[in-house]
DNA sequence: CAGATGTCAGCCGCACTGATATGA
DNA sequence: CTCATATCAGTGGGGCTGACATCT
């Protein structure tokens, strides 16, 4: 049906469908916010992570990540403490309560997909998770020395 | 060397990745900002477009998207003229200026790909751009009625 | 009259910069 | 003293909503 003649790169692809997605997630669909779902997405993957490399993961600037933590530990969804090997250091974990709400928001999630990858079959989306993935895993985290 | 254990699923994927590109593509290196270039791209493939049609090639709010043309406008890079066959509507097309400025930001552009696909070979990239193309291709612009 | 298109002002929340505090 | 980590205020600009003008 569409007539998208596209020879804009992938960068540019990415901003679109990036796009798409952010307005799709809207906190009513999810139960909170994509950026905390994303932030408990890697919490549940890193428990006792630093600050320093939740930033890194998410791929969001350090200081920012503080305001990140900030909502989710208000909303009681993470907690932060004291590393006691490293006293500069906090150690984040989630929450129960974030457990559950990023299962709630997963499964909202579930519905945005098979909207906006409607196009896509189920090989092709794991395709897909697997090329980010991996351009993920290479890819420099802060501006290049 | 990384160490990403992702569980994470597309959308948050896909939002991680496109931050990244995001704060690589730079006015320094672009020559121009990264909305601009992905404005300047679809008008190439769809000269004489409205900007009904280009608010959704760009999965833009319609209203944002009057105040990118401004600024492309009043740079040279693209012109609105009166659908003499439909006054309501303008139809906008890139300028020479405009498609040199595209030319030179695609250059810049491969700079940032080459850095943060650095993991994906080319046939790696082919397939992700791919993908991209479908699933935008596919995706609903506006919120479902 | 209704409906489509485009323009603009106002506003909000994301994410950065820079300054500061604390501890290794 | 220095470097690393974390916190926060200030700020810029992306991208939304809502009101309005113009044309079919």
């Amino acid at each position: 049906m569409s007539n998208t003649i596209s020879t804009a790169g992938p960068i540019v692809l990415l901003a679109r469908l990036s796009r798409l997605m952010y307005r799709a997630s809207t906190p009513e669909l999810l139960g909170i916010s994509l950026k905390e779902m994303a932030a408990l997405a890697y919490l549940r993957d890193h428990a006792g992570t630093t600050q320093k490399a939740l930033s890194e993961g998410l791929c969001v600037d350090a200081n920012y990540c503080v305001l990140l933590l900030n909502e989710l530990e208000a909303a009681g969804l993470a907690e932060r403490h004291r590393d006691p090997a490293d006293r500069r250091r906090h150690l984040v974990r989630m929450t129960d309560a974030g457990r559950r709400a990023l299962d709630h928001a997963e499964r909202g999630q579930e519905t945005i997909e098979d909207e906006i990858l409607a196009r896509l079959d189920q090989d092709e989306r794991a395709a897909l998770a697997r090329l980010l993935r991996r351009a993920l895993d290479g890819a420099p985290r802060h501006a290049e020395p």
